[in-house]
RNA sequence: GCCGGAGUAGCUCAGCUGGUUAGAGCAGCGGAAUCAUAAUCCGCGUGUCGGGGGUUCGAGUCCCUCCUCCGGCACCA
């Protein structure tokens, strides 16, 4: 099976912040997970160059909308290289392959019949050289920018048939419930949907910055329909002269709810349109707040994804994201809320859990894993690791980031009550009791193993040099006690150090 | 206004198709233990499950109504 994951490409009208590096990390938390299960993965990020916004931001700035999306993506790449993304390829916009194969598609659309000339009206400013939506406008229908008066103006578009999209777009929500999520999500695209569809227009000619229309260079596609067609247009040309589209379409789409309705109406509606296969599933995620309050150093409510990962490590970043928001809905993020959760969580219950296993192996049994049975006690029961792998395997099929978490979690202090349950110190003074040891030891590493192999694509560095001191070469998801003893352990540097709080600012 | 969602312990939230004394994590209080990054484990909650009404042998769980909050409602990347 191939699993193709995007998530949105990134405007470059703005440096990278924790917004572009939550959606980067959950779809690269499911790419990681889905190469374990041996699937065939492809994992695509990129940038949106085109449109007004950027040639606005560049008109600011005094350089060319080329050169300020040369600036930006490499700010995108390294933020993906820091979160540890494993993208199989980064697409720029504005990348030749991209524009070509928008234009093959725009023309199939143009030449299935869903496209006519129309015209477009609306208010416009001279200023901004662009036309301005009713909720942009300011009093007495203003340039909210310039403050100057809008004059109504007409202009000559192309535009896209979204209209006769409704019904077959009902059909598919009705064919296919999975295919956004959630299922709140799901309802407001339809409802959407259902109140009608107008068309919509899929060029300007007022602007440069953008693809030409293949059949009227005068004018480019409107930067929604390019930006949109990335997911499609980069495995015809990421793949070394080999076309991937055969072979990872269609895609599982994660993006947050700003842009729901771009991806789950008329991107659907402009697939059908082109004769191609419409995506596998849209996941719309929530927001990460910082509070009501404004941000502030002081108030330690500002989470800064780079200043966490240089003190605690990108695996610290990506847990605390999927631990404390429940992936899909919105919820807050903290300073305060992330250092409380690396001490309680990752140093104390996870850490801390890994150097007591490896500290009682290396004493008791010379840093070799005993060949033992698996404690069946620890099989049993809601936390029990009887067909974990499976339940977290079918939380990661539905995007459950967040629950998944909860179900390793959830393990991870069954083991720390597993230890209190049969004090190996005690059964080490009693020789009599040396098979018993070895059961609990040979499980306690055996569950470390299981959890260190889920844990992974959350949180690859530190698992995988835990796997490493355990000598697993192997990554794949794993079953308790499917590997058995033997093993010598390596010393390993305690997982999530416990980092002293941040000295206060001077003054 | 219309549509949708939410309102459960101090905080953040689980509670699927109605059924034993309503749960978890965190915070708080008390205790145990010492393998471990002084890390862990155990015990302790008289919660009007937003208010009111209804259906039912039985309702956070279904119906009605009211209140509060949030989201969506067309071209904003």
């Amino acid at each position: 099976m191939s699993y193709y994951v995007t998530t949105p490409i990134y405007y470059v009208n703005g440096e990278p912040h924790l917004g572009h590096a939550y959606t980067t990390i959950a779809a690269d938390i499911l790419a990681r997970h889905m190469r374990q299960r041996r699937e065939d993965v492809f994992f695509l990020t990129g940038t949106d160059e085109f449109g007004e916004p950027v040639a606005q931001q560049a008109e600011r700035e005094g350089v060319t909308p080329r050169e300020l999306g040369d600036r930006l993506a490499p700010r995108f790449q390294e933020m993906a290289a820091r979160v540890a993304a494993t993208n199989d390829f980064f697409i720029r916009t504005t990348d030749e392959g991209h524009q070509k194969r928008v234009q093959e598609v725009v023309q199939r659309v143009y030449d299935n019949g869903h496209v006519y000339e129309g015209l477009y009206e609306g208010w416009y400013c001279p200023r901004c050289a662009d036309f301005k939506t009713e909720s942009e406008l300011g009093p007495n229908n203003t340039c909210p920018i310039h403050g100057i008066e809008l004059t109504r103006e007409r202009e000559q578009n192309w535009f896209f048939r979204l209209s006769e999209f409704q019904e077959p777009l009902e059909r598919l929500y009705a064919e296919r419930p999975d295919f956004v999520q959630p299922d709140f999500r799901r309802n407001e695209a339809l409802a959407f949907i259902r109140q009608g569809l107008n068309d919509v227009s899929l060029s300007r000619r007022t602007l440069k910055w953008g693809v030409p229309v293949p059949w009227d260079p005068e004018q480019v596609i409107y930067v929604w329909f390019d930006a949109l067609l990335n997911y499609y247009t980069a495995l015809g040309y990421a793949g070394d002269g080999e076309d991937l589209t055969d072979r990872y379409w269609p895609a599982n789409h994660i993006i947050g709810k700003d842009i729901l309705k771009f991806h789950t109406v008329y991107w659907p509606a402009f697939l059908l349109a082109a004769g191609v296969e419409v995506p596998r599933t849209v996941y719309v995620h929530g927001y990460l707040l910082m509070g009501e309050q404004k941000m502030s150093k002081s108030l330690g409510n500002v989470l800064d994804p780079i200043d966490v990962i240089d003190r605690f490590g990108a695996d610290a970043l990506r847990f605390y994201c999927f631990r404390e928001v429940s992936f899909g809905q919105d919820g807050s993020v903290s300073a305060a809320g992330f250092e409380q959760r690396y001490e309680a969580e990752l140093a104390n219950d996870w850490g801390n859990l890994v150097s007591r296993t490896l500290a009682m192996i290396k004493r008791y049994r010379e840093g070799a894993i005993p060949d033992a049975e698996p404690d069946p006690g620890l099989l049993e029961g809601d936390d029990g690791f009887e067909g974990l792998d499976g339940l977290v395997r079918e939380q990661l099929d539905r995007f459950q980031i967040t629950a998944a978490l909860e179900v390793i979690w959830s393990r991870v202090r069954r083991l720390n009550r597993y230890v209190e349950e049969q004090r190996p110190w005690d059964l080490a003074k009693d020789s009599s009791q040396a098979e018993r040891l070895d059961t609990v030891l040979y499980s306690l590493a055996e569950g470390v193993r299981v959890l260190a192999l889920l844990l992974l694509a959350y949180m690859p560095e530190t698992s995988g040099r835990l796997l490493d001191a355990l000598a697993e070469g192997d990554r794949e998801l794993a079953a308790f006690g499917s590997r058995g003893g033997g093993a010598r352990i390596d010393r390993i540097e305690p997982l999530f150090p416990k980092v002293e709080a941040e000295p206060a600012e001077a003054g």
